[in-house]
DNA sequence: CGGACTAGGATTTTT
DNA sequence: TCCTAGTCCG
């Protein structure tokens, strides 16, 4: 006998939470019947119970994927508001996400049957930087006060820049995105520049003194007022270490603390839960250390491994039922999970029925994934299923392109989530520094983003000059230029322009105390030409970039002032306003944390692109368990139907890849799957031999071929066929694509008696042609997308000289070029 | 100063 | 391939 879920409930609720789904309707047969008590508590299965019912002393919940999660965790603290073990104002519950924090509030709230008020609901960073706002000037630093910004990771980025070049290092050398990670990830441990140990600063970056910019950089964000997403933690921490009776404060008035996610704090998160539940020690922590996959953002597995030491006294309670995915999808899950060796282990179990068998697919190349992807997204569809049932999970942002193409090309209804976040985009975050800037015109950084955008003639030599002045005199830009503009410091010209920004700032900021704050932005828009600067731009994303900025008009409706708005903006806009069509989803695997869908598609699943070889390359065996949680996370999405899908070639950067099936799909036991392999990947390896190892790495053009010859690097023989079988039954399908047509030619090559080829020199479509040896010869025609036909003239590594019929003789690169023949 | 061009890079991205 | 940051030249 095996519990169903109800279909109503799975068709309807496909973006569901964790736990969501959870039936309301007694667990199997096989669990004891928990024992009588408030009707709230009488749906949940004993563990479940029991994660809800100890309400004193640190507790750890472990909760695996469709467990529930969630679901014990607000009915937990719905318990102890309505048992009156704790007042609101006692509470303090942590989530990692708006959205998450946000659906807590409304189901506590559908729980108790009436709004809350009073408790601190929220994500660490709004938490943290609510706190910081009250004690700013705790830090001890003049400069800092409680009207503080709150940097995005552009405005990181340019500081940086610029310190480093004061700092006299190149930024091209050394890339401040690289110097930025470096800072941050300190920052997520809880280091000051001063904590940071010696022995922990790259050598090979900044030339060791990555220390010092640190340093520089912290005292200009202070000097700045302003604060990064890490120093929100950061600053606290020192708050609370530098003034006991603050802490106090904070100790004493969360008495029951609450922290969903627990897998993904890093030690800054830790440290400072630690110090806030020091007191009480009523912390009850939620999370899955097997869906641990923010590490590379400073995530630590280890809290979560080793809070049983931190608080001996903690109960660990783990939820093992699954209300989720069927039999199948478990087992396949369970299964590749046990491969990783770091972990606190849990075994789930579901009483529902196997289902369909997991279906593994080996196709071509990318567009035959995309279009079997469709046509099965269609085949169900035409058998009842609707769109919003069915997600696609990818592993990174560049695999979606050809799926979106080929569902435009059917005409699919879809929804891309994640992506850039709504306030990261250029349009956004410069309506953002105009405000900034009106409303607190020392707001340098503010000033820098837009003083020439739209263009009005303000050059970067006048900026510039504008800025040293400033600086020189210990003064904020726009204090600068009314200095500058009535001295001859400068160009008449450049005064005037700057003297006629000036005064629209002005102007605006007298209309700030006299016109509501959406109706200051719109005027601001509109009077800054900032509107019409993408109106008169004719590409296609200009018209989304005008419609974002009236979204984001829109949303300041919501708040009460300018101040209010801009406090907040940073931290919390919703980014995914809901469509609520029905859709099928797109979205990255990371995106996909926390959501379920009947049916689920993962592709991309090949060594290399994943598990991704830069994970792997850069953090070892951590990072290859790292990849593993997160084909975990994807296979456990899926309720009913699971398809994983890998190709033989793969055009990715601008070049064909050949591929083989990722060394997860190897880890899936055999008796849940239906495998179909067409993608040739097994065909080349019999062709080219080899062990793997040789060099390449995934998108490293021909190497990959050799690289993975033979199959003896440990790829299943995924029920591949012999070349000339697979032949036939290629035809037999029909398939025509690129990767289908490189494998063909290959075997006629191959009958032949020739080898393969396996690299460019004969290459009609353009196969992996573009690696070190480019293939180009002197005297070949060419044709290049700007110059047209030419002779190359000379070789020289990677660029080309070519003497262009029309263009004449130009230096290029030649992956830009393409033989003239091919041309057509 | 700004447009045109080229080189170089391209996981993931809760805040 | 596609994006963007930086350089070069009118």
């Amino acid at each position: 006998m095996f519990y169903i879920r109800p279909m109503s409930e799975d068709l309807s609720s496909p973006l569901m939470q964790d736990g969501l789904s959870a039936p309301a309707a007694p667990a199997a047969p096989a669990v004891p019947a928990a024992p009588a008590g408030p009707a709230y508590l009488q749906g949940l299965n004993p563990p479940q119970r029991e994660a809800v019912e100890t309400l004193a002393g640190p507790v750890l919940v472990l909760a695996g994927a469709g467990t529930g999660k969630t679901r014990a965790l607000t009915t937990r603290i719905g318990h102890l508001l309505i048992t009156g073990t704790a007042r609101p104002q006692e509470l303090l519950a942590v989530t990692f996400t708006n959205k998450a924090a946000g659906e807590m509030r409304d189901r506590v709230e559908a729980l108790i049957g009436q709004p809350t008020t009073g408790w601190w609901l929220g994500t660490f960073h709004s938490i943290a930087a609510r706190i910081l706002r009250i004690h700013a000037s705790a830090l001890g630093v003049d400069s800092f006060n409680q009207n503080f910004t709150i940097l995005d990771d552009d405005d990181q980025l340019r500081l940086l820049k610029a310190l480093m070049v004061d700092a006299n290092i190149d930024p091209k050398v050394h890339s401040p995105r690289a110097v930025l990670t470096a800072i941050s990830r300190w920052k997520d441990r809880g280091w000051t520049p001063a904590k940071v140990p010696l022995d922990d600063i790259p050598q090979g970056l900044c030339e060791g003194r990555l220390g010092k910019i640190y340093q520089a950089y912290q005292d200009r964000l202070l000097e700045l007022n302003a604060a990064d997403f890490g120093d929100l933690l950061l600053h606290n921490l020192s708050i609370f270490q530098a003034n006991a009776a603050i802490l106090e404060t904070y100790q004493h008035r969360f008495r029951f603390i609450l922290v969903d996610e627990y897998q993904d704090t890093n030690v800054a998160q830790y440290l400072w839960l630690r110090l806030l539940a020091a007191k009480h020690q009523n912390i009850a922590c939620v999370g899955d250390d097997d869906q641990s996959i923010y590490g590379w953002r400073g995530a630590e597995v280890g809290n979560i491994l080793r809070f049983e030491t931190d608080y001996p006294a903690a109960k660990t309670i783990r939820l093992e039922q699954n209300y989720r995915s069927t039999g199948n999808i478990l087992a396949a899950a369970s299964a590749l999970i046990a491969h990783n060796s770091e972990r606190l282990g849990k075994t789930l179990f579901t009483a529902d029925q196997p289902g369909a068998p997991l279906r593994v697919r080996g196709l071509p190349d990318g567009n035959e994934e995309a279009r079997y992807i469709t046509d099965e997204i269609e085949r169900l569809h035409r058998e009842g299923r609707d769109y919003r049932e069915f997600a696609i999970l990818v592993r990174s942002s560049s695999m979606m392109r050809a799926i979106e193409e080929r569902m435009i090309d059917v005409g699919l209804p879809y929804r891309v989530f994640g992506g850039p976040r709504f306030y990261e985009r250029r349009e956004i975050r410069d309506a953002i520094a105009y405000l900034r800037l009106v409303r607190q015109p020392d707001d340098d950084l503010a000033f820098e983003r837009i003083i020439n955008v739209p263009k009005r003639g303000i050059g970067q030599t006048t900026v510039q000059r504008v800025l040293s002045f400033a600086r020189m005199n210990q003064i904020s830009a726009m204090r600068a230029v009314a200095l500058l503009v009535g001295s001859d410091e400068l160009p008449a010209a450049a005064r005037k322009k700057l003297v006629a920004f000036q005064a629209m700032i002005e102007q605006w900021r007298e209309l700030m105390n006299t016109t509501e704050h959406t109706e200051l932005a719109e005027q601001i828009l509109d009077d800054s030409g900032y509107r019409d600067m993408w109106r008169n731009e004719k590409t296609a994303d200009a018209r989304g970039r005008l419609e974002n900025l009236d979204e984001l008009v829109g949303s300041m409706g919501s708040f009460e002032s300018l101040a209010g708005f801009l406090e907040h903006i940073s931290l919390v806009l919703d980014t995914n306003a809901g469509s609520g069509g029905d859709e099928l989803s797109l979205m990255t695997l990371h995106a996909a944390k926390g959501m379920e869908f009947p049916v689920v598609f993962l592709p991309g699943w090949e060594d290399g692109a994943f598990p991704n070889m830069r994970a792997m390359t850069e953090s070892g065996d951590k990072g290859l368990e790292e990849e593993r949680r997160l084909a975990y996370v994807g296979l456990t999405r899926a309720r009913e139907e699971l398809y994983i899908l890998y190709v033989g070639s793969r055009f990715l950067h601008g070049q064909w890849n050949y591929a083989r099936p990722s060394r997860f799909v190897e880890e899936l036991p055999d008796d849940v799957l239906d495998v179909d392999d067409i993608s040739g990947a097994s065909m080349f390896a019999a062709f080219t031999g080899g062990d793997g190892s040789e060099d390449g790495g995934y998108g490293s053009g021909a190497g990959l071929a050799r690289q993975y010859g033979g199959g003896a690097t440990g790829a299943r023989d995924l029920g591949a066929l012999p070349p000339l079988e697979w032949a036939e039954r290629r035809s037999f399908r029909g398939i025509d694509s690129p990767g289908m047509n490189r494998l063909k030619q290959n075997l006629e090559q191959v009958k032949q008696g020739s080898p393969p080829v396996i690299d460019g020199s004969f290459d009609p479509i353009g196969f992996a042609s573009r690696g070190a040896d480019h293939g180009f010869a002197l005297g070949q025609r060419v044709f290049h997308r700007k110059f047209g036909y030419g002779l190359i003239s000379a070789v020289e590594g990677e660029k080309l000289v070519i003497d262009f019929d029309a263009a004449g003789e130009k230096r290029v690169m030649a992956s830009f070029v393409v033989d003239a023949a091919e041309a057509s």
